[in-house]
DNA sequence: ATCCGAACTGAAAACGGTTTCAGTTTTGAG
DNA sequence: CTCAAAACTGAAACCGTTTTCAGTTCGGAT
């Protein structure tokens, strides 16, 4: 009589050792079905698994990833993941990774400094054979742990600028001065910013330096009534633009750095009856899947987050197999536009 | 000189054992430092802790997980992560295990019975100490497994319907004969259906039963041309809506129950220049936070979504810490009347 | 000084696998 | 049939922690 039937559930978990007495083989030989079955003559083979299938097995990953040194795991953190900017970001790394054999343990930062440092720390503790990262701009003691445990890890979302730190990125300054250069040359010169919180945000940082080389080499003296930096939420890119709104001197055009706060921004247009783009021009940035489904249909910066998403994990987990750094890549993006941008009313 | 000074890094990855030994002590010192600080004179922890700092020692939670039987991770599968309803129970999910000191381990299943079958493999294996599952239906073998190896599990999004299997959710059949009651005050009877696929989604099915039970009640016979099934995207809900509109009996008010093809219809609406809600009525489901920025703002059923992720994890959590299965909850929603409802045209 | 309990520390046995190395079978050619 | 090579299998040494149990040290009361 068997020790495990097919009816009764045994109360601890079952081990690798009790598959190889009820097998009646070694532990190695159900280790080797398991993870090189060619190694395994065809009856024996046949026979663990079916001692395996029968008891419901699940290797214990934790085990063997203490005894393989892999635990093919890689570590993602990103600031949030209701912008639907980076959940598209994350599903195409899930997918790279899973397509190669690999887990994603995520990490959501909100956008806190305090906030990476732990979750680098605990990623860092599963043991995430590599780690991907937003933004390149962070405290030195970050990389310094990174390094010193010699965990491989890909910059993305903006250059890195560090010949010993890849990224996989578009310039976040350039995309902006995409954006700017179309208003401008529409004819704008009065131009708004409504931009993400730069604190610990390189992103939104390099975005809004853009905006302010531009109006500087516009000759447009520096209004702070006309930039608003606030959280990612479409109420605060309606608030900013009402207030930009009733500024003394409007201006014709706003440039929002993210689609979030632009989608806010055109509803409060709209509940004002002000024509868009007739009497003011909005451009986003992000190029959101739902901006094409609005009325107007949102001008804006297509950035490439999946790609990114994607070919940062490939890189990275070439990298952990490869034991060789990848080069950094910048990605290009593109001004998309559509219906909210138009020239100055005269 | 002691072995590892202040710059040089060492090749392998250092352990306890290298900490016990240059802080003179032994490993099990070490470990209750990290674990039992209160257990160790503080003499013995500050001298401890100036070593691990000095060499960015990180533990190995691999190791830690076996000895201790404990991963402190939580297993999460749902079928997309770029649907915002999804992101933002998600995240909270994240906040509430965060908070009681758990990880996520997140499995995107694409709404694929294959692919959940085979994250919940991976995340037995990752030895996550419970799970949270998307919606209640599912094949046996599912449910077996995870008995068999005695891993908690919360069901989410679907009441469950089993006693030994703890769901937190809503009702979706309630929810849609809330969204279909609405239409019908209004005095609609030729009313179209957009869902999502129903293969694979116990959710998606109850609404569509709920719809065709009301349109039975109604004694409206059922016209196949009134009943699209589609995939969650927007151009879905845009080109379904855009078919209704070109069948023999336009309805007079379509129930997408789901927000991102409701916003794909009422885009269609706006291509064609057919006034919502005067011409046709719009409710959508799900209450996506965008829905109230479009033109016009959309109506629709809210879903706890957050909510139900903090529950379902803290419930998990009890569950896991306590040993005790918990009670079952079926949370309420709410119909959000805003502009793309009023009565039929004459 | 002496003694006692409390506080602290260390040795060693798990935890559940992988992997090397050496034996034991098979196989196939001569 | 013989024998070497190839294919297969098992014993045992890890992997880096936790935790129990027993020993040691310390502080304070006598």
């Amino acid at each position: 009589m068997s020790s495990a039937g097919k009816g009764n559930i045994p109360k601890e978990r079952v081990t690798i050792r009790e598959i190889a007495a009820e097998a009646r083989v070694s532990i190695a030989t159900v280790s080797r079905v398991l993870n090189h079955p060619e190694q395994v003559s065809d009856t024996t083979r046949k026979a663990v698994e079916a001692v395996i299938e029968r008891n419901h097995f699940v290797m214990d990953g934790m085990a063997t990833a203490l005894a393989s040194k892999r635990s093919r795991t890689i570590g993602l953190i990103i600031p949030t993941i209701t912008n639907s900017i980076y959940a598209s970001s994350t599903q195409a790394i899930q997918k790279a990774a899973q397509e190669q054999g690999y887990s994603v343990l995520l990490g959501v930062s909100e956008f806190s400094a305090r906030e990476e440092a732990a979750l680098v720390r605990r990623l860092l503790e599963r043991r995430v054979e590599g780690l991907i990262l937003t933004g390149a701009e962070r405290p030195e003691r970050i990389y310094e742990t990174l390094e010193r445990n010699r965990v491989p890890f890909i910059l993305a979302w903006q250059p890195s600028g560090h010949p010993e730190r890849p990224s996989v990125a578009f310039d976040n300054y350039q995309a902006a001065r995409l954006a700017m250069r179309h208003l401008i040359q529409l004819g704008h010169r009065r131009i708004g910013l409504i931009c993400g919180r730069t604190t610990a945000n390189d992103r939104a940082l390099a975005r809004r330096q853009a905006y302010e080389a531009e109006m500087t080499a516009l000759g447009v003296p520096r209004r702070e009534w006309l930039v608003f930096e606030r959280d990612f939420e479409f109420i605060e890119g309606r608030t900013a633009m009402h207030r930009m709104l009733d500024a003394r001197f409007r201006p014709t055009a706003v440039f929002c750095a993210n689609d979030i706060q632009a989608i806010g921004a055109l509803a409060e247009c709209r509940d004002r009856d002000l024509a868009v783009p007739d009497e003011i021009s909005i451009v986003g940035f992000d190029d959101l899947p739902i901006s094409q489904y609005l009325s107007p249909q949102l001008t804006s910066i297509r950035v490439p987050a999946s790609q990114m998403g994607f070919l940062a994990a490939e890189k990275l987990i070439a990298w952990i197999e490869g034991k060789v750094m990848p080069e950094s890549e910048i990605l290009p993006v593109t001004l998309i536009r559509r219906g909210t941008s138009g020239p100055p009313a005269k």
